[in-house]
DNA sequence: TATATATTTAGTCATATAGCTAAATGTAGA
DNA sequence: TCTACATTTAGCTATATGACTAAATATATA
């Protein structure tokens, strides 16, 4: 793939609501899994899932699995990409609610087992 | 406009191929006309005018109008995100056949008046 | 004014994409 | 194994978008 073709994908990536605030999400949080993502954005879980992809596909994002969870964390190699995208969109008004669901107790969202945490709030 | 808003907007113009294209030659010739972006995509005059009106909304292109032909030039405050463009376009691979097009006599393409150049090829 | 030409706007069509629900997949714990 | 649950895949629908042609607009020259 030529860099003009890279650029091509990347900006498709990125040339989506939701996909912009998960990208502005892990700025801010070092990692997510998909269930708070899925939560945050507001819309199916299914769709946050193709989102995910796409993005992983463009090499924005990369996933770590831990038992049935999935964690999700910028990968971001092109550092003047990484630049514009930090001064774009490292603002916390792209973030509402975000923290309350980070927040949330073990009972809500996807933690529903007994203690064990899918999201440990250990990054920032 | 947020700067959120403002990103997503950028994002989606440069999120199609043929309006990279027009960004890369930009990036190579200070100015090209309507005309000239036109061959150069080799798609209807029509199309290319829907796309270049899209870059300048997004703020990434400005026009000059002079007679009956229009210049395009890149203006792209953000300093970061033409650095990246940079990096990433910046290559005469993506430009295949637009020299020739800028260098071709007068007769063709948009330059029909006899001995005005429509796009002079002063620049680079 | 009349004609030619560069560009834009309007209207149509086909494809791409974001959303959903339901089913499939994979993992953890009883 | 069986059940629960996080995630993905498949299939569907509605909207967005890029392509075209034709018509409208604007400018230059005869």
């Amino acid at each position: 793939m030529t860099a003009f073709e890279k650029s091509l994908k990347v900006s498709k990536a990125l040339a989506d609501g939701n996909r912009l605030k998960i990208v502005a999400a892990l700025l801010e949080y070092d990692e997510l899994c998909a269930c708070i993502i899925t939560e945050f954005l507001g819309i199916a879980g299914a769709t946050a899932s193709r989102h995910l992809s796409i993005l992983v596909n463009a090499g924005l994002l990369q996933s770590r699995k831990e038992g049935r969870w999935i964690h999700y964390r910028l990968s971001i190699a092109d550092k003047l990409l990484l630049a514009w995208l930090k001064a774009s969109l490292d603002n916390k008004t792209n973030l509402k609610g975000l923290a309350e669901i980070v927040a949330s107790p073990v009972e809500d969202i996807c933690r529903k087992q007994r203690g064990i945490d899918c999201c440990p709030i250990n990054n920032k």
